[in-house]
DNA sequence: AGCACGCCGACT
DNA sequence: GTCGGCGTGCTC
């Protein structure tokens, strides 16, 4: 009888279990685990001898499916120590519930084919393509493909795509926006004739079960997916790419906490296979890594149809005269006016949900806050209800005020998507105005139908949120607003300069395709800002360079490491506790800064108190052994939860 | 995590 | 009287 190390998709680390049957790393098994018996992994781990003989169990039967590759497991393993998450958790990602049921009728999938129908590329284009598919097969590379909106880098990447398919392995598609994927799945269908395997949160359990299956057994050649496709059980990957790799969206802020975008270049060295990561403003971590060198640089200067980015006009809302209230501002009107005479489109952008962000009473001035955490409720007039946008609290709009009981005394303050669209509305009676947000947009299908209204003519103006600033593109539309350009810098955190920019690059980007120049008007309080004045004059280096300055500077990443420590509990006192002992056995070493514990700037989320601390150190320091070795000091109540992130992106 | 056991509060 | 809340212990 052998002893063998067996993972569960649980918390904890690895069982001991005996077995006359001859496994390997990787087998899937089923094993007694507490009153159950359940699906686990052999795992590349020694048995522990200190456990003794009669505890334990046996193994009860492999499951008849193929071993988790290699791969897989050190890829696992590596998440695993990087995040300080327990490796049973990071199996989980891996897996699918109860491997080895399968369907009656499994989807085929079938073989892209490479072979390009009728193309053709601008010079760049080919020798972008050029570069990229010297890269195949040819070990682990890093190459940022860098091209503006309307540069045709999906038709470079999908060269890549062609390339790699005529090797064996499969290739890997990273989007950020998976609900927007109509247009670029339709575009794939196009060049490669067949459909890619699809997965993300939305797919159904059936196709869940058979896209992993696929995938195990090397039969999904192309798979495109959000962040949690990096887990699958890849049999051998030939190339990975990373679209518009700069979105925030990579970062997997619940659960296990990981940069998906990080996390797909080291599962590509682990492959040995290129990686490709595309963008028109990539995050400042990889452009830092292209100016030293680290990765390969493949620009897409031109826009494809020669199309130029559009002029941009700065409204200063400072200067507004006393007395004017609309949120849409007297030059945006008029230029929305033009538009419409010239039989224009337009888009109008609002980052904010809900009619207004805030209701107020005006009697006793009581601002309507969310029951479970420190946040405002958001008016949704649609919905006729309000709502938190942190933990999903909805209730219905009060007639009287909840705290003193005056009848029709709340007011709505500041604007939010459903607000300008009525604004709109009652500026232009006669224009077809369409709102678009993530609350209107239920499933992909509405989002491809409104794509068609607009390019067909049935739509003036749209009006929406960030949902808009990616997808498809819409010839006829010449005019970009920007109700508020500031609006994502309040927070202040480290990367909301960054976010700012690339957002509203992305979203202004939308203006002027094919041989129509574009205009974006943006209105904003603080238009001496770099980030306004580097989108004026179309200059991202400029803001580049000064970005990448004052995070050295700071030594903040990418020239120092960040991690934060979040401890939450029902208990305010026993949680505040908890983080104050944490802070009191911080290692004391001079190149590392522990600040806190502080209350999170969203003190109470879903009913659970939060406090912060953030730990600073050199680029070079061995974070997560520090980490590691100060957690194993403490012991914390149950009740009470401690939970590491690694390279924090958000900060409430 | 998931499950069982065990101990106290408020209702069919 | 029981149903069910969550604190605690345990899984080779």
């Amino acid at each position: 009888m052998q002893r063998l190390s067996v993972l569960f998709p649980t918390p904890l680390g690895c069982y001991d279990y005996k077995s006359e049957l001859s496994l390997t790393h990787g087998q899937f098994v089923k094993a007694p685990f507490g009153q159950k018996t359940i699906v686990g992994v052999v795992w590349n781990q020694d048995p522990n001898f200190s456990i003794p003989e009669n505890k334990i169990k046996e193994i009860s039967n492999i499951v008849d499916i193929p071993a988790l590759p290699q791969q897989t497991i050190q890829f696992v393993n590596w998440v695993s120590k990087y995040t300080l998450s327990p490796v049973g958790m990071v199996l989980k990602m891996a897996l699918i519930p109860d491997p080895e049921k399968t369907s009656k009728k499994p989807i085929s999938f079938l073989e892209p084919n490479p072979n390009p129908t009728d193309i053709s590329f601008s010079a760049d284009q080919q020798a972008a393509i050029q570069s990229l598919n010297a890269k195949i097969n040819n070990g682990f590379s890093v190459s940022l493909l860098d091209g503006v909106t309307g540069s045709g880098k999906t038709e470079v990447y999908f060269e890549s795509i062609a390339e790699a398919l005529k090797h064996s392995g499969q290739v890997l598609v990273l989007l950020p926006e998976i609900t927007l994927t109509n247009s670029w799945l339709n575009r794939f269908e196009k060049r490669f004739g067949v459909k890619p395997a699809v997965w993300h949160s939305a797919i159904t359990q059936k196709q869940r079960r058979d896209t992993w299956r696929a995938v195990l057994k090397g039969e999904a050649r192309v798979i495109v997916g959000a962040r949690s496709a990096l887990f699958l059980p890849y049999q051998k990957l030939n190339l990975i790419i990373v679209d518009e790799e700069h979105d925030a969206s990579y970062k997997q802020e619940d659960g296990i906490l990981y940069q998906a975008r990080d996390m797909a270049i080291v599962r590509a060295k682990l492959a040995e296979c290129p990686i490709i990561l595309a963008s028109a403003t990539p995050s400042v971590e990889t452009y830092c890594n292209v100016l030293s060198g680290k990765y390969d640089h493949i620009s897409l200067p031109e826009r494809f149809s020669g199309a130029t980015f559009p002029d941009i006009r700065i409204v200063d809302m400072r200067q507004r005269t006393k007395g004017e209230i609309s949120f849409i501002s007297k030059e945006l009107k008029e230029t929305l006016s033009e538009k419409l005479k010239d039989k224009e489109q337009s888009l109008l952008f609002i980052n904010r949900r809900g009619y207004a962000p805030l209701v107020l009473c005006r009697a006793c001035g009581e601002r309507l806050q969310c029951p479970h955490c420190s946040a405002w409720l958001v008016e949704h007039r649609q919905k006729k209800n309000l709502q938190c946008h942190h933990c999903g609290y909805t209730r219905k709009i009060p007639t009287e005020c909840p705290a003193c009981h005056e009848k029709d005394s709340l007011i709505s303050c500041g604007p939010g998507v459903e607000r300008i669209f009525e604004e709109t509305v009652r500026l232009f009676p006669n224009a077809k105005c369409e709102m678009v947000t993530s609350d209107t947009l239920a499933n992909p299908s509405v989002f491809s139908e409104l794509s068609q209204r607009m390019i067909d003519g049935e739509i003036d103006i749209l009006i929406g949120t960030q949902i808009l600033a990616k997808g498809h593109n819409f010839p006829n539309l010449t005019l970009v607003g920007v109700i508020d350009a500031d609006m994502g810098l309040a927070g202040g955190d480290l990367r909301a300069s960054e976010r700012t920019f690339q957002l509203l690059h992305q979203v202004m980007g939308r203006a002027g395709r094919d041989q129509k120049k574009g205009m974006a008007i943006l209105q904003s309080y603080n238009p001496e800002n770099l980030i306004i004045q580097a989108l004026q004059a179309n200059d991202r280096t400029r803001f580049m360079n000064e970005e990448i300055a004052s995070r050295q500077l700071l030594k903040m990443p990418p020239f120092g490491r960040l991690a934060a420590i979040i401890v939450s509990g029902k208990n305010q006192n026993l949680t505040y506790q908890t983080a104050l002992q944490l802070a009191k056995t911080a290692p004391f070493l001079k190149e590392v800064s522990v600040l806190g514990p502080v209350a999170a700037p969203l003190a109470i989320l879903r009913g659970k108190y939060r406090f912060r601390l953030l730990i600073k150190t050199p680029k070079d320091f061995k974070l997560q052994n520090m980490l590691k070795s100060w957690l194993e000091q403490n012991q914390f109540p149950r009740s009470v939860d401690v939970r590491l992130d690694i390279d924090p992106y958000s900060f409430f």
